[in-house]
DNA sequence: AGCTGTGAATGACTTCACAGCA
DNA sequence: TGCTGTGAAGTCATTCACAGCT
């Protein structure tokens, strides 16, 4: 009754395994995103405590982000900004533009394709596909959307690594397999359900509803609880700064199962 | 030099504190969403394992989060779906609509408005706003763009709690501090910064760009590593469901500067 | 027999605290 | 003196493993 994921799992346990903890591969892009700004302003150099204010984070931990790849400060002077933002383009692959395909031309994959800010940050929308043929041929930013079965051209002649899923739930599935067929490596889920891929494919799953559920629940804990005692917990959401928040999971998904 | 937050920091240190741990928190909106599905497919009850496979998480986990506001299951059987959902739309706040209102009618802010997703889960968008002329009084689904001057009325009129700021990252606190002073309570912001508000201001931070460099990330050491000894090392992106990731931070944003 | 609820064990991430270089 | 780099300690989260209902 549970459709069996198609692919073995994981099994990511204790191998020799990630030199970077997942964690602080999340805050990177943050540090990386601060310190342009702080280069645009014409600073030099930058300390792990002012950096760390930046970046909504604790100073120890940036110095602990920059040490795991060997990317050393001053002592008594702090972390060069130039450089630094250097070692974490290299670290983030961010030395050259990474193509990418956007399945869906909806409202969010329209927004999308037409937000600058992707390119601005190194990573250039190659292409945009769809079923709908009214979609077809509309123009969007610089491109025109295609249809999804030029996928797999489209993926081929960029050598697109990254996929973006802006489909409705019922095609996310559908829509992550052609990418993952056509030769995609990373995906992007907008789409709010969990997709099953293969486990040397990377997903991030991004659901907006779900983050305002998230503010929702804290919201509903304000007042509320009022029966509850402690009475004054109002947490107000914590987490990170810029950085991502997305969430998600990432694809497992399991397997069988009765 | 750096500015510093004109608000005081959280300390949330260790007061009687949050009953939900935060991690949770995200898992439950996930949850909430497989069991519609569930529910929708005539289903009557389902076991942790079950959930959890379409949460794309660990059966146990499942059990604990959904211990942890005493909604029981039944030895033997599983959760009664049906059940499940009422509780959860509890916890969550969802039991009406929320109303939302969006910072910002560029791509993304309109796309955000046209969005069915956040009506289809409980958060109606009862308003937008913009400062650029061009845009005020452009109509986006069902509503019209109105002056950003109009946001305190709007947020009063229709007791908005949540706020979307989608504008560019020079402009979003501006937006943050509009919408805190107009009373909303929580905000979604999507715009690449960090922003500071008071503490007992809720905020999630979503990047594109950071989530496509999270990727990127995990990209670049597929084949990379080769000088790096440990090779195999290609982990997916994990983390897990839909949950945020997030984090952090809120807070600081800087100023001055040389 | 099946599956929940949960203490205990494990593991991951964060913060502390300080030695040591500039 | 100032600030990094890092072991050790602390905190939080996940998984295990099993007692105990149904």
């Amino acid at each position: 009754m549970w459709r069996e994921s198609r692919y073995r799992q994981a099994m990511v346990s204790d191998g020799p395994r990630r030199a970077v903890p997942d964690a602080a591969v999340a805050r990177l892009p943050v540090y990386h995103r601060c310190l342009l700004d702080l280069d645009a302003r014409g600073r030099e150099t930058v300390s792990s405590e002012q950096l760390a204010e930046l970046a909504g984070v604790n100073a120890a931990m940036v110095r602990k982000d920059l040490s795991l790849f060997g990317t050393y400060g001053t002592r008594g002077v702090g972390y060069h900004v130039a450089d630094l933002i250097v070692d974490l383009r290299r670290e983030l692959g961010l030395t050259s533009s990474w193509p990418c395909v956007i399945v869906g031309a909806g409202n969010l994959g329209s927004a999308l394709a037409a937000f600058g800010g992707f390119a601005e940050r190194g990573f250039e929308v190659v292409g945009v596909v769809d079923i709908d043929p009214q979609r077809i041929g509309q123009r969007i930013a610089s491109l025109v959307v295609a249809h999804q079965n030029d996928l797999d051209r489209i993926v081929a002649d960029h050598v697109v690594l990254i996929g973006v899923i802006a489909v409705p739930p019922g095609a996310a599935q559908d829509a992550a397999d052609r990418l993952v067929a056509s030769g995609v490596r990373s995906l992007l889920n907008f789409a709010p359900t969990v997709i099953d891929v293969p486990d040397d494919v990377g997903v991030r799953n991004v659901d907006l509803a779900v983050e305002l559920q998230i503010l929702a629940f804290h919201e509903g804990r304000r007042d509320a609880t009022p029966a509850d005692a402690v009475s004054p917990t109002d947490d107000e959401v914590e987490s990170l700064a810029g950085a991502a928040v997305g969430v998600a999971t990432d694809a497992l998904e399991e397997s069988a199962t009765a």
